[in-house]
DNA sequence: GACCTGCTGCGGGTTG
């Protein structure tokens, strides 16, 4: 049987399912029987799935012309997605496609869901094509004879390749895929991405950086555009809108008639707390939805979570009110409407959840926006822009993760040991260490095996054993067995479970929340009011309560700033709000009582403009600048200035920052002219000084938590038996003191610190917004009182209380203020 | 006068 006889019985396929193969189906398969490697860009529902399964089997029929009589055993294929949820759908999808066609090929599952026994059997017995996550790939390179398992594997297609680019568990991926090319030979590595802005690049990321390797491969694109309707909810009255807060329950009112309009409606909110807060308040006012309403967030129980997909599944739930938990993954066919409440922070997050809905092949999606706040009604301007003009966020791949590293060459030394002339050039292929020195390799191995410099006396870190044929190898079987215990690189939050005193797993719950309740006391949590009984073995057991307004919990998540597109949109949009544009947006339009009261007190600046109005209150001297800029780069940009001034002339500050601007605020007149008389926005000396300003030793002590567990230094303790995180978080602090005092050539150390330069910082963004404001025009307003720019920023500072100034000074100041009284 | 904050994802031993 020849190629094309294959491709027509997989056309001949597609027709029976009255299914319109996509062109970039067959492009798909001729690439891959040609033997390329390569990345598929499509979005979800569009058949991609069966885009690179028909091609394995293709290839398999090709390669055992009587396969009907003589199955091959083992394993053939590998489909790895980030998401445990979503291997059931393609395991049916791959199920159906061999069934279909008759081919006595076997598909299975392995994740953390498989019991082990099925997991044993499978080892016995590997299916043909494997559904798995990076996680549990990285789990069998830590079984013994993994090669075996691999050797006759034709493919891996990793799919939401985009999810994993820009991570640790990317990285991780990666790794493995550097091993699995050298097992197998005829291996060809296929991704799969939904639109991201720097699609070439994630290629490259998942080939390697072998230039003739990523120059043979090919970058597929569907080009299916989906059509995406964005409707804005406008504040009848903008007068009495708020002009800063989050929660956006003034309009809960003009969502109601949607609700009731739609079919189903997703309701995507920012925050677990706030996904709380929706739930209630809409069946407080309409208690008519009950039983037709939900809610969906990452610390409920997963089994009300799965009840819920699956009962959106079938069209039995009309409302959910959810957070990114419901971003990704399973595909809700009935969903016809979604509303975002409150900024999305980015374009592809607000463009990802709008792909909800209408998700089938040709239907529209819709979003409403819902602003929370006056100023989001520029977002929601500046949301509408950027999907007619398809905008996407790049992803940025890290670089030199040495956790990552040092977890897989233990990985390897755990299962059959590895020899490092033959690994190196190996992970020197992969992207993320392509700039890896021989010196930092042999760290790492020093590393392994005797836990470095400073930990060399504690054997608990000497890993791994160099074998007489220079095999390293771990040897010891509480090693193995604790190392596979912590496999991954995701660190999870420190929390306590929630469960019914009568047994009944509810969620998770922070433990700085629960310990300011006292048994007694009512929270509310997945919906439910829970009385606090008692918390025992890192359990908060609860009875059911019928009091209301009770406490709603707060979790400590990530903070979302503004993604660089964002900003950038934002800008435009705040350029065009002084000019008499008719086509100005109605969002823009709705704007214009504040933009008058702004205009009048400050200014609304234009393009060639950098903003910074200066004024006091009974607080003190308050200076707000405003680069628009996003979270992060403000709180950087913050604490520079805050740096270069004091240098000037002694002066402490409070900093305040949101993602439009940041504050500064002193108990003593602050003289903007030295700002400006002495370059102090330059991006000279950037980082030094950025290294004095912040506590950077501060912010990466939190980042080296992460890396001190991926790397195997602080375990996290036995499934039963968890490590209370109190401990994890003082041992890993140990640590890094350690490392700080006697060690700060410690690769694992040093990489703290480059992970917050880069990724909490965003340096990079930094230094560009500082040249943007060096080549503008700097207005300097006076004002009388805070403005409607200002006043969002100066009373976020009465929340988040972050000072610049030391403890000394403080004092000081204060006992100076003392004695002047 | 304006203000209830901070997402998501995975994994969990061995042998005959």
């Amino acid at each position: 049987m020849n190629r094309k006889e294959l491709e027509h019985i997989a056309h001949d396929w597609f027709k029976q399912q009255n299914w319109e193969p996509f062109p970039f189906q067959k492009q798909t398969w001729t690439a891959f029987l040609q033997g390329k490697n390569g990345l598929l860009n499509a979005p979800t529902g569009s058949g991609k799935t069966y885009a690179l399964w028909v091609p394995i089997v293709l290839e398999y029929m090709k390669r055992h012309p009587n396969y009907k009589s003589k199955p091959q055993k083992g394993l053939l294929a590998i489909w790895v997605t980030p998401l445990r949820a979503l291997s059931v759908e393609i395991k049916q999808a791959a199920e159906r496609f061999v069934k279909d066609l008759d081919v006595p090929l076997t598909v299975g599952i392995r994740s953390g869901d498989t019991s082990t026994k099925e997991r044993a059997a499978q080892k016995r017995n590997m299916p043909s094509l494997l559904i798995t996550t990076p996680e549990s790939l990285q789990l069998l390179l830590a079984t013994k004879g993994y090669d075996k398992i691999f050797k006759n594997v034709i493919g891996v297609v990793v799919d939401e390749w985009h999810e994993l680019v820009a991570n640790k568990r990317g990285v991780q991926m990666t790794l493995a895929l550097s091993r699995l090319n050298a097992i197998s030979p005829s291996l060809r590595t296929w991704g799969v991405s939904a639109t991201i802005g720097n699609l070439e690049q994630a290629r490259e990321v998942l080939l390697g950086v072998d230039k003739e390797r990523v120059a043979n491969s090919v970058l597929i694109k569907a080009n299916i555009r989906k059509k995406i309707n964005v409707l804005s909810i406008i504040p009848k009255k903008i007068e009495k809108f708020p002009w800063r807060g989050h929660l956006g329950l003034h309009l809960l009112e003009d969502i109601i008639p949607i609700l009731e309009e739609s079919q189903s409606t997703l309701i995507f909110t920012n925050t677990r707390s706030q996904c709380e807060i929706w739930f209630q308040n809409i069946l407080e006012k309409h208690p008519e939805f009950a039983g037709d309403i939900a809610m969906h967030h990452g610390s409920m129980s997963r089994e009300t979570r799965l009840w819920i997909e699956q009962a959106l599944r079938e069209g039995s739930l009309k409302i959910v009110v959810c957070t990114s938990s419901l971003d990704l993954g399973v595909d809700f066919a009935p969903v016809d409407t979604i509303i975002q409440v409150g900024g999305p922070k980015g374009v592809s997050r607000f463009m990802q959840r709008a792909g909800r809905s209408g998700h089938q092949p040709g239907k529209t999606s819709v979003i409403y926006f819902l602003p929370t706040h006056a100023l989001e009604l520029i977002e929601a301007s500046a949301l509408i822009k950027a999907v007619s003009n398809t905008v996407v966020e790049d992803r940025v791949p890290y670089l030199n993760s040495f956790d990552v590293l040092v977890q897989y060459l233990v990985t390897l030394a755990v299962s059959d040991g590895f020899y490092p002339e033959t690994i190196y050039p190996e992970v020197k292929s992969t992207f993320c260490f392509q700039t890896l020195t021989a010196e930092q390799f042999q760290w790492i191995l020093n590393f392994i095996t005797l836990g470095g410099q400073s930990l060399q006396a504690y054997d608990e870190y000497k890993r791994v054993d160099i074998e007489s044929d220079g095999k390293f190898k771990v040897n010891s079987r509480a090693v193995a067995m604790r190392h596979r215990l912590q496999i991954g690189t995701i660190v999870s939050d420190s929390v306590l479970n929630v469960k019914f005193l009568k047994g009944g797993y509810i969620g998770s719950i922070e433990e700085s929340f629960i310990s300011k309740l006292r048994p007694g006391d009512v929270f509310t949590f997945a919906g439910r009011q829970l009385e606090l009984f008692r918390i025992r073995n890192m359990q908060v057991l609860v009875k059911k309560s019928k009091q209301k307004n009770a406490k709603i919990p707060n979790w400590m998540g990530g903070r979302m700033s503004f993604s660089s597109e964002m900003s950038h949109l934002i800008r435009e949009e705040l350029y065009l709000l002084n000019s008499n544009n008719a086509d100005k947006s109605k969002e823009l339009k709705a704007l214009e009582p504040i933009l008058i009261r702004q205009n009048k007190e400050s200014l609304v600046p234009n393009a060639d403009e950098f903003l910074i109005e200066t004024f006091k209150t009974r607080e003190g001297y308050h200076a707000v600048f405003y680069p628009f800029e996003g979270y992060f780069v403000h709180e950087a940009m913050g604490s520079l200035l805050a740096y270069r001034l004091s240098l000037l002339h002694p002066i402490s500050f409070t900093i305040a920052f949101n993602d439009y601007g940041f504050e500064l605020l002193s108990d003593q007149p602050i003289d903007i002219q030295a700002i400006l008389d002495n370059n102090l926005f330059s991006s000279e000396y950037l980082r030094s000084d950025l290294e004095k300003s912040i506590n950077a030793s501060e912010m990466a002590k939190r980042k080296f938590r992460d890396i001190a567990v991926i790397s195997g230094l602080v375990f996290t303790g036995f499934p039963s038996k968890l490590v209370k995180s109190k401990h994890l978080q003082a041992s890993s602090q140990l640590l890094f003191g350690v490392f700080e005092d006697y060690e700060p050539d410690n690769l694992l150390f040093q990489q703290a610190f480059t992970e917050t330069f880069e990724h909490q910082l965003e340096e990079g963004r930094l230094q560009l917004a500082l040249m943007r404001i060096n080549s503008q025009n700097i207005i300097w307003k006076s004002c009388a009182k805070p403005t409607p720019f200002s006043f969002p920023i100066i009373t976020d500072r009465l929340r988040a209380k972050l000072s610049s100034e030391k403890l000394a000074d403080r004092i000081r100041r204060m006992t100076i203020q003392l004695e002047k009284s």
